[in-house]
RNA sequence: GCGUGGUUAGCUCAGUUGGUAGAGCGACCCCUUGACGUGGGGUAGGUCACAGGUUCGAAUCCUGUAUCACGCACCA
């Protein structure tokens, strides 16, 4: 085939990026093993790891995770063609409440209720779900073109991470660090479980706060923006030292009749309230509140629960019982009124607590949940907790986080962290391996005391004596394994060995917490030593007004995989690259996707212009080039250490910036046009065409991180006329994905 | 309340050891048998939020102010 035969027509994406896709993927290059079999890297080669931040199997590729995608594969093709020795290690995540919520309601529009299903049938649904989105997750990433590598896929609840996340249940459960404690816990009404502190999303509202007293002869009024809760108070806390309650301090007061509940609530002293918030006296409601809880257990006050986890009222007559705490909310304000008690009703703005995945409002409740404790001293962790195991490396310097002042959020966080609620009350997702005795009295009264508990790898071999615990993990538990999991771990092998810790981990800043920070936790805890050495922090893509792009947005929002037909891959590469730093938000728009396009149109013709001119040229013997010639390749030369270094530094936004500008501006603009000349007037023209044939080669591999479907189809163009050289040791790797990045 | 980041051309943003400000898009003008009309070339446009300080010299370092985001906590 002609040489110049593709040139005819302008670049198609379209025609050309599954086609390349399929070229890299049928070389077996995306395995570093392969790599090393067919001498394409050394291997005894330096490694570069990676594992890509796993999607939620929940439904399709978003902007968000084409950025990912982009910038992670930029890291890997950059290490491959250093030489390195490269894996770029894919999976999927199961997201458990996001799956399962996702499901809920794909089969509510059916009619059809989950626990109408059961949850063995329920759990085949969700799994089927689960298996289509991940199909369509994987056709979707290699369209965007990552190099990753397949053979090694995983997925946070296969057979093998199964197996990681026993393992770790049951250590941690020895160690001490997992305990099942009583506490008010974050519960999601809507999604009938427990969450973690992480996953609550505060939202500002409006809100009413009245101010009351309980009963007419009660000496003190309080403020509270939940009335309906004050039937479960069993104290007034005020500060010790506020004069105006001093006297009623140890006193007890009985209210015989608070809208139809009896209260007895004791007048306490305590620090922590504050005179000058409300009337500086707080209705303690131990079992509806985290603070209050602390205050009741300092105080050793009774709790008492009056709303259950469908935050209906469990107390009270006709009135109120069994009503939504909403409506009881009113009916308790209507009385209040009714009985001249309230005395104030005042709108503020406040925080309520929503959760991240179902928007549904927080209510704290008593609940008996798996904990890991953070402040344990480890023994064999040189008595150190877990808090300081994930503090220690960042510290030290062993982690290095980029951008560097995410290291003070990181601390931040840290210090106030608190014990971490891993038990959800859902059905998909790793299920605790804990078994619980089934006596013939127990399941006669239903009720387990759960005096001796069964925790280990495997289940109990008397099975049939023994109940599974029903509750599931927090998907982040097996997220926090990831780095480790994918490699194989609990079974030694030589992948762990060869990429762990990892050279880096790129992800999204809003991550920090919920994965990166639990990484640290779960590498330092499990095999004593760090999960990755640099954590590359991206910010988030937003539309044009600011929002946080997301597919609710609809037509506001832009789908990945439309602008890749439209204006191909490459170009929207370039626009997620420059123009975007570490932790910093990006604004994506059309336009800038359009024009680069039009780069990559630039890239094509310069290229066709290339090899027309250099048909007679001899590649395996080229000219000397003339002095004004060899001061422009110089200068190329210059501009690849720069970039180079910049490369090293992860300066991609930079890096990127500047080849786009020497293509154009020098090579297209000047080096071009000066060949014409030279070509044109047969003066110096081997030199010319020696030149250009040197920098289009140059400029190939330095794109091709960033652009790589068309550097490689232009690569394939080329390659035929390299190879026809005389000496066979001469020729070229077949692709120039694993080509040498001209370092010299 | 504690913490973090931003404020640079009409818009979106770069600008790392402090040395007379850059890009893309948009606007305007010119070119059109040229590798490229999904084009090419060019022009205009900025007391780098404000006020002090350090310095021979500050967009860059320090202090303060304003303002916009974000994170965490509180939320009686």
């Amino acid at each position: 085939m002609e040489i110049n035969d593709k040139f005819l027509k302008p670049y198609d994406p379209k025609e050309t990026e599954d086609k390349i896709y399929k070229l890299w993927e049928d070389s077996g290059f995306f395995n570093p093993d392969i790599c090393v079999e067919k001498g394409v890297t050394k291997s005894d080669a330096e490694i570069f790891s990676m594992v890509l931040p796993p999607p939620n199997v929940t439904g399709s590729l978003h902007t968000g995770h084409a950025l990912v995608l982009t910038i992670e594969d930029i890291m890997t093709r950059y290490a491959r063609m250093q030489g390195k020795k490269t894996l770029w290690l894919p999976g999927t995540d199961h997201a458990a409440i996001a799956t399962q919520s996702k499901v809920e309601k794909l089969l509510e529009k059916e009619g059809i209720k989950k626990k109408d299903l059961g949850r063995e049938e329920f759990l085949k649904r969700v799994e089927k779900f689960a298996q289509e989105s991940h199909d369509t997750i994987v056709r979707q990433t290699k369209k965007m073109g990552a190099s990753l590598d397949w053979s090694r896929e995983a997925y946070t609840l296969d057979e093998k991470r199964n197996l990681a996340v026993r393992t770790t249940f049951k250590q941690m459960y020895d160690d001490g660090l997992i305990y099942r404690g009583n506490r008010i816990v974050n519960w999601d009404p809507k999604g009938q479980t427990v969450i973690s502190d992480d996953e609550i999303v505060y939202e500002e509202r409006k809100a009413k706060m009245y101010t009351f007293k309980y009963s007419a002869d009660f000496p003190i009024y309080i403020s509270t923006t939940r009335p309906e809760t004050k039937v479960g108070d069993t104290a007034v806390a005020v500060h010790p030292e506020d004069p105006r309650y001093k006297d009623y301090i140890g006193k007890t007061y009985v209210v015989e009749d608070f809208c139809g509940v009896k209260l007895e609530i004791k007048i306490i002293a305590d620090g922590t309230v504050e005179r000058d918030f409300g009337t500086g006296a707080l209705g303690v409601t131990p079992a509806h509140s985290q603070t209050d809880a602390e205050i009741a257990q300092r105080h050793k006050l009774p709790s008492k629960q009056v709303i259950n986890e469908f935050a209906k009222m469990t107390i009270g007559d006709e009135r109120i019982l069994n009503k939504k705490t909403t409506e009881a909310r009113e009916i308790i304000v209507s009385w209040l009124k009714e009985n001249n008690l309230l005395e104030k009703e005042e709108e503020i703005n406040q925080n309520v607590s929503t959760a991240e995945r179902t928007g549904a409002i927080i209510e704290p409740l008593p609940k008996l949940q798996w904990f890991i404790d953070v402040n344990k001293k480890i023994p064999n962790r040189e008595n150190k907790s877990l808090k300081e195991l994930m503090l220690e490396p960042v510290r030290d310097g062993k982690i290095k986080i980029i951008p560097n002042h995410f290291e003070k959020v990181y601390f931040n966080w840290i210090e106030n962290l608190r014990d971490w609620c891993i038990s959800r009350q859902i059905w998909y997702g790793h299920r605790i391996p804990v078994w619980y005795p089934r006596t013939k009295a127990e399941l006669s009264s239903g009720q387990a005391e759960n005096k001796k508990i069964y925790c280990n790898i495997n289940p109990p071999e008397d099975i049939e004596n023994w109940e599974q615990d029903t509750d599931t993990l927090d998907t982040w538990f097996s997220s926090g394994l990831w780095t480790f999991s994918t490699l194989g771990w609990p079974t030694e092998n030589t992948d762990l060995k060869n990429y762990h810790p990892t050279t880096m981990l790129e992800t999204g800043h809003d991550l920090i917490f919920f994965w990166v920070a639990r990484m640290v936790l779960m590498s330092q805890y499990l095999l004593g030593e760090i999960p990755f050495e640099n954590v590359y922090l991206h910010g988030m893509i937003r539309t044009m007004d600011g929002k946080k792009m997301s597919k609710s947005m609809g037509d506001k929002a832009i789908d990945p995989l439309d602008i890749i037909i439209k204006y191909g891959n490459d170009a929207l590469r370039l626009a997620m690259i420059i123009g975007n730093t570490p932790g910093n938000d990006l604004k994506l728009n059309e336009n800038d996707i359009r024009g680069y396009g039009k780069f990559a149109n630039k890239i094509w013709n310069a290229s066709r212009f290339v090899l027309e001119k250099i048909s007679d040229l001899d590649l395996n013997n080229l000219p000397k080039l003339d002095e004004e010639d060899a001061i422009s390749q110089e200068e190329l030369e210059n501009l690849i250490k720069e970039i180079t270094k910049e490369m090293n530094e992860f300066r991609y936004s930079i890096v990127a910036e500047k080849l786009y500008h020497y293509f154009w501006n020098t090579f297209a603009n000047i080096i071009i046009e000066r060949s014409k000349k030279k070509i044109l007037e047969n003066n110096n023209s081997d030199s010319a065409k020696a030149l250009l044939y040197l920098q289009l080669t140059i400029l190939l591999k330095t794109l091709h991180p960033f652009t790589p479907f068309i550097t490689e189809e232009i690569w394939q163009i080329l390659l035929p006329r390299r190879n026809t050289g005389t000496t066979t040791q001469n020729s070229l790797a077949p692709v120039l994905m694993v080509e040498k990045w001209p370092n010299d």
